[in-house]
DNA sequence: GAGGTGACTGCGA
DNA sequence: CTCGCAGCCACCT
């Protein structure tokens, strides 16, 4: 096939940096949120899928305010360091410990009750 | 163009 | 909370 990138037309990826961005400061967010807000609905691996191309989204994805819906960061390991996805969140006044968000509940940012 | 992969989720036990 | 199973779909080779 044609070597297209993800660039090359618009994607769904695109749909998620955009919802991502949307996440304010000190808020989290889960896949399975995100993808029944973009409508791929069970298909949240999709939005795990489009994070993996998040580091080349312009402007940067806050991809470490998404986490998996145990409040578990699965993708820490996808960031430049395994440390750097809780030392971001921490430092945006995001407890974590043992790679999960604490309070999750209250920290969490829903997209489809926030903005629709 | 078929097959494999995956930063997940929901349900049952 | 943990463990296991099945479904899901865009992207890559």
């Amino acid at each position: 096939m044609k070597a297209k990138n993800s660039f090359d037309r618009h994607s769904f990826f695109e749909d998620v940096f955009a919802v991502v961005r949307l996440i304010p400061k000190g808020r989290v967010s889960t896949y399975g949120a995100i993808a029944k807000y973009l409508g791929t609905g069970k298909s949240s691996r999709m939005v795990g899928w489009a994070m993996n191309a998040s580091h080349a989204a312009i402007p940067h994805v806050p991809a470490q305010r998404v986490v998996n819906r145990n409040g578990l960061l699965t993708g820490k390991f996808h960031f430049t360091t395994p440390t750097l996805m809780q030392e971001l969140l921490e430092k945006e006044g995001v407890k974590i410990e043992k790679d999960t968000v604490q309070n999750f509940e209250k920290v969490f940012w829903n997209p489809a009750d926030e903005l629709l």
